[in-house]
DNA sequence: GGGAGTTGAGAGCGCAGCTA
DNA sequence: TAGCTGCGCTCTCAACTCCC
């Protein structure tokens, strides 16, 4: 077994195509379709379904690709370690939940100091882009916080207040058992955060509707479909303008902040530190 | 017919072992 | 030490099956 039948695992994997994960990799197919075969007969267990259209990953190959992942990643740092100069360069894989208002700022700033990092950014909601980074997808994630996990750095980013919006100048909390409620996917904070309210006070939803951009959930709501929450900054421009209306959360519930967090193995390369130190910055000039 | 994966044959390359 | 040879591995090409 050898790296490259690893990467060329973890590329079929991802295209779920032999003959896309060729493409990528500049073989012909046949190659490819050898090379998984090989590995398979090495570990004496099938890796992949087949399909007619395609393959997927079998249970024994969704164990293996965790390994792989690892594998790489520890590779991609040994050969960083000595790579790293003391120039910030390469490329960081960066998650990010979709209303971290602060981000276009941070990352401007970020590329006029270091111009040749090449930051890779992928949105995402916060329990799939905590998974990335645990599996070495990511890099770094900006998420919704707290968090508690072992194997996780954590930095606070800055802290905001959630607001309930809704199309109606006014809100009783008996509107949720009769109004839709307009949410991301399960996963996002504040959803999580949203979902602890109703249930903190006794009450059963009218329907949950899932939406995963958040444009698409503010538009619904001023359009009359339903009610959300996020956070204020985020809807501010829709209530100027009078489209939508915001009420205000129970104090202990109003508040959320907005964490990067990074695995705590990941060796810690120039452009990282790099990162890490324009966020801090970033919220102390936030704070002052 | 076209897109998916599989299989077999053969070329090219690197390495180890042998010999002069 | 240099050159030759054989072996094993990787890769490509071509032909194949299967299915929509």
């Amino acid at each position: 077994m050898e790296l490259r039948d690893l990467q060329i695992f973890k590329c079929v994997a991802h295209h779920k195509s032999i003959t896309g994960a060729a493409k990528e990799l500049n073989y012909v197919q046949s190659n490819v379709t050898a090379r998984i075969k090989q590995l398979e007969n090495e570990l004496k267990t099938p890796l992949f379904n087949r399909h007619k259209k395609g393959v997927s990953l079998s249970p024994e190959g969704r164990k293996m690709i965790e390994y792989v992942n690892k594998i790489l990643k520890d590779v991609e740092e040994l050969e960083q370690v000595f790579l790293d100069t003391e120039i910030p360069s390469g490329i960081l894989k960066i998650g990010t939940v979709e209303t971290v208002r602060i981000l276009p700022t941070i990352i401007a700033s970020y590329y006029k100091k270091y111009p040749n990092v090449d930051l890779s950014l992928q949105a995402g909601l916060t329990e799939e882009l905590i998974k990335k980074v645990m599996n070495h997808e990511l890099d770094g994630a900006f998420i919704s916080g707290p968090l508690k996990h072992s194997i996780l750095e954590q930095y606070d980013v800055y802290t905001e207040k959630l607001t309930l919006v809704t199309s109606n100048k006014t809100f009783n909390i008996e509107d949720f058992s009769t109004t839709p409620i307009l949410v991301f996917n399960q996963g996002c904070g504040y959803r999580s955060r949203l979902e602890q309210w109703l249930k903190d006070e006794g009450v059963l939803p009218n329907r949950m509707m899932e939406f995963n951009i958040l444009e698409t959930i503010l538009n619904s709501v001023a359009l009359g479909l339903g009610i959300t929450v996020v956070p204020e900054s985020a809807v501010m421009h829709l209530a100027v303008q009078g489209k939508v209306y915001c009420h205000p959360l129970p104090e202990k519930d109003s508040c959320i902040s907005t964490i990067f967090i990074r695995h705590k193995d990941a060796y810690l390369t120039n452009s990282m530190r790099s990162l890490l130190k324009t966020i801090v910055e970033h919220k102390n000039m936030s704070m002052a």
